[in-house]
DNA sequence: CGGACAAGCTGA
DNA sequence: CAGCTTGTCCGG
């Protein structure tokens, strides 16, 4: 999984004077334009009034051809090539990346197939850094003292010493496990994953980390890091929130953050923590296609320091990487950190009886309970028939099944074209919903339970939510005044608190035709989790299935993620799925004549080739050593190409 | 990327 | 053969 690049890499430079003439008088810099298109580097001389603060990772400004670029520093003293005229930097623009830094983009943009400058651009500070404030005091300090008692039962709290309250939530709503001491056990050695059932407040683990010195800690999302950052204050620790907090980070503090994070500069790293290691907002779904875990892995091996992973469902990359060191607490700790869960069988219901089955109406019906309701499918409908003549509704073009995303239009899916909702086959007018999604089905709970339901779904692209600012519609969160929501997994993100999270078609996700189902499945499931909190609390997942045997029904049902991790292990070592293999995705119009070359490669470096696909490719090999050293190895054709290194979606 | 320059097409 | 488009290469 880790590697490096068995070519020699792009900013090693010879140091100058290592073969006797080193031109004494002027000093040169090499400099990697902060241009998407170029990925050469280009020789500089340093002006003397720019005196030491020249340094490899520091952002310049240079005359490139007739125009003025940005780029960074990223080696120094070199030895230009004696034919080249050089130019003088043309301005110093601040402090950059570190040199460690610096080579991890290195190392990535071989890992990914992707660009140093892509890499580099978000281990830079957002603002002009001109220099470093003092460090703040690494872990648990001075400060907790002077901030008296309180902070040190906190902090006591955190590590799972607090006063030893049975098994009943704390008013703040967080599980407490019996026996925390395996927090402190996870970062005994170089690396671990952590497995914490979703209703423990994973901060402490955050905490257990800045006790060893400055700790990166990432977070797969905002709230989160909201929550990490409170606790470690509360607990005396010295905390920078990336990306506002980057020259701080550098100086040396803990740094917390989301993905970007893991390029962070951190003072004196001690320890790297990945919280929700599975999920997938570690994943940079543009290419390059990083994964913040990956990144966060290789530079705590790099470092030298310890890193943990945490999740509730680690997943097959976290295991793989762990070689077995899987800390787990106590079977009741962690069966009590999940909750109480409600399988409805629904082999032998009436298909009719919809969506919505007697033993959900009634726990929607109980006034006292904030009922989340999640259905992964948006619009109103996802396949419908006519009801004169019962043809299916589909695209006149490509004959794909047509959706109704809203009353009156079809769309299609496949080539995006819509028209009105109309019977192709008999000009009929009246379509009924097969399929039904959140829309329709919101409509049918507001009926069902007789009050507003809210409808939450993902916010859509930046353009239409723009829109709705210029338009003034309402706040995008909605549901927060409605005891009942329903909605697509946003669901999940936009509501902080629920008594109930039924899944009205949890085999929607259980089948998912894609490799990652089973995962993707339980890390929603754990999400919906923290809603509830855990066993203690009244909070209930219901789910309504035909399998109700699945291992990740069963795993939530007993609070046991090795059920899906046992049978996911077996599958892709069955299916040659990743991590026992390595993957990439290529697509895009050039995507032929590069797929072409690759197929071609000598055996020696070989890969598989498999597709094309929807006009997409994949690439797989026995590791990313190979995988990588071949899609480096291969030139890139002119055109639109997307190379995506570990896809999550296939 | 953006400019420079070379090679290819068109029209009188 | 000028005048314009399209493509390829290069920048220190």
């Amino acid at each position: 999984m880790t590697g490096r690049p068995s070519e020699p890499s792009l900013f090693e430079a010879e140091p100058a004077g290592s073969d006797g003439e080193a031109p004494l008088d002027r000093r040169v810099v090499r400099v990697l334009p902060d241009e998407p298109a170029i990925s050469k580097t280009f020789d500089y001389l340093v002006p003397e009034a720019f005196g030491d603060q020249v340094r490899v990772g520091t952002r310049v400004r240079i005359a490139l051809g007739p125009r003025r670029v940005g780029g960074w520093v990223v080696a120094t003293d070199v030895v230009a090539p004696p034919d080249v005229a050089l130019r003088p930097l043309a301005k110093l623009s601040g402090l950059g990346p570190t040199p460690e830094l610096i080579e991890l983009a290195d190392w990535a943009a071989w890992r990914w197939a992707g660009r140093p400058a892509s890499f580099l651009r978000t281990a830079s500070p957002d603002r002009v850094v001109d220099r470093l404030p003092s460090p703040l005091h690494p872990g648990l300090s001075d400060t907790r003292a002077a901030r008296g008692d309180r902070s040190r039962a906190a902090e006591a709290e955190a590590m799972g010493h607090g006063p030893r309250d049975p098994l009943p939530q704390p008013a703040d709503g967080t599980y407490r496990l019996g026996d925390a001491t395996v927090i402190r056990e996870a970062f005994a050695a170089e690396r671990a994953v952590l497995r914490l059932p979703p209703a423990v407040d994973v901060a402490a683990v955050a905490v257990q980390a800045a006790s060893l010195g400055h700790a990166l800690v990432l977070c797969p999302n905002q709230e989160l890091v909201g929550t990490v950052t409170r606790r470690l204050r509360q607990a005396g620790v010295g905390v920078a929130v990336h990306p506002g907090g980057w020259a701080q980070g550098a100086a040396g503090a803990t740094v917390v953050g989301t993905r970007a994070t893991a390029w962070a500069p951190v003072g004196g790293l001690a320890a790297v923590v990945v919280v929700d290691e599975h999920d997938e907002a570690h994943a940079q779904e543009r290419a390059p296609t990083w994964h913040a875990r990956e990144v966060a892995i290789e530079r705590a091996r790099r470092a030298e320091v310890p890193c943990v992973l945490v999740s509730p469902c680690p997943s097959q990359e976290a295991l793989r990487w762990g070689q077995g060191r899987l800390v787990v607490p106590s079977r009741s700790d962690e069966r009590g950190g999940w909750p109480i869960v409600d399988v409805v069988d629904r082999r032998r219901d009436d298909p009719r009886t919809g969506l919505f089955p007697p033993a959900l109406v009634k726990l929607l019906r109980d006034p006292g309970r904030r009922v989340v309701c999640v259905l992964n499918r948006t619009g109103r409908g996802r396949l419908l028939a006519c009801t004169a003549c019962g043809e299916l509704a589909r695209c006149e073009h490509c004959d794909a099944a047509v959706t109704l995303p809203e009353e009156g239009v079809l769309s299609c899916p496949r080539c995006g074209r819509t028209r009105p909702a109309v019977c192709l086959a008999c000009g009929g007018l009246r379509l009924k919903i097969l399929r039904q999604g959140v829309s329709r089905a919101r409509d049918e709970l507001e009926a069902l339970v007789g009050e507003a339901v809210a409808e939450i779904a993902a916010r859509t692209s930046p353009a239409s939510s723009k829109e709705k600012d210029r338009t003034g519609a309402e706040d995008p969160r909605r549901g927060r005044g409605t005891r009942v929501v329903v909605g697509t997994e946003a669901a999940l993100h936009q509501v902080d608190r629920a008594d109930v999270v039924a899944f009205l078609d949890l085999d929607q996700e259980l089948l998912a035709p894609r490799y990652r189902a089973s995962e993707q499945a339980l890390g929603l499931l754990a999400r919906a989790a923290r809603l509830l909190g855990g066993k203690a609390g009244r909070g209930r997942l219901l789910l309504q299935t035909r399998l109700p045997h699945h291992e990740v029904v069963q795993a939530v049902l007993h609070g046991d993620p090795a059920r899906v991790a046992q049978a996911e292990a077996d599958r892709r070592e069955l299916l040659r799925f990743p991590p026992v293999t390595a993957l990439a995705e290529v697509s895009g119009p050039a995507a032929d004549v590069f797929v072409a070359t690759l197929r071609a490669l000598p055996a020696g470096r070989a890969v598989e080739v498999l597709g094309p696909a929807d006009g997409r490719w994949l690439v797989r090999s026995p590791d990313h050593r190979i995988l990588s050293d071949a899609l480096a190895a291969t030139p890139r054709p002119p055109g639109r190409l997307r190379v995506a290194v570990d896809p999550l979606r296939v």
